[in-house]
DNA sequence: CGCCAGATTGACT
DNA sequence: GTCAATCTGGCGG
């Protein structure tokens, strides 16, 4: 399978979002593989975006605002959450990956998650973050080269009336524009509130 | 070092 | 459905 290009990130990242549903989440743990396909995403954006953490300043804003197609990894409720930063030129933004179908491995995945359900597995960004063994490690690693045991792959192509979009979860204060994209119908798409 | 907000989860009624 | 434990990150002192 292909590694998605650095250049895929160049853009708005509400378009990264969507487009991102149906590609491949790759992770060498120790000498196995892991592998899920992303049924979840939320786009951010910079300080224009009251749910951003770029409003807070320090180190996530200024790589909100940095490179494109590296993780950005930041904790919060005992759960690390993974993006991965994409906006435009002389922009900021993320893409929040917040659930997945597990596709590879998935033994290994339920022995880091200590549940057997499958469905609960990769259900939410912090399960999926904990199935995947992903922490604060990955933080700025690239995810367009294979280097760090963390990378995206070209996957299913998802039409757009299989696309659901709908305001984003758990944020106190959201853009009028729904931001959160999900498979239509797929089981593993995290619970709403 | 203390303060405080928060993009969550899972246990429990 | 309700609820609170828990800890990271930024900032002020």
């Amino acid at each position: 399978m292909a590694v998605i290009p650095k250049n895929f990130y160049m853009r708005d990242p509400e378009q990264v979002a969507r487009d991102l549903l149906g590609a491949i989440i790759v992770r060498t743990y120790g000498s196995t593989r892991l592998a899920c396909m992303i049924v979840e995403t939320e786009a951010y954006y910079g300080v224009e975006d009251p749910a951003s953490r770029a409003r807070r300043g320090g180190d996530l804003a200024r790589t909100l605002y940095g490179d494109v197609g590296v993780a950005l990894i930041y904790g919060i409720h005992r759960q690390w959450l993974f993006n991965i930063v994409a906006h435009g030129e002389g922009s900021g933004g993320a893409v929040l990956i917040r659930a997945a179908e597990p596709i590879e491995g998935a033994e290994v995945m339920m022995r880091l998650r200590r549940v057997r359900d499958l469905r609960n597995l990769m259900s939410g960004p912090g399960r999926l973050t904990r199935a995947l063994a992903i922490d604060k490690y990955f933080h700025k690693k690239p995810v367009y080269v294979r280097d760090y045991g963390l990378w995206l792959e070209c996957g299913l192509r998802i039409s757009d009336e299989d696309v659901v979009r709908t305001h984003r979860i758990g944020v106190t204060a959201d853009l009028e524009k729904p931001l959160r994209f999900y498979i239509r119908g797929n089981p593993h798409v995290s619970r709403s509130k």
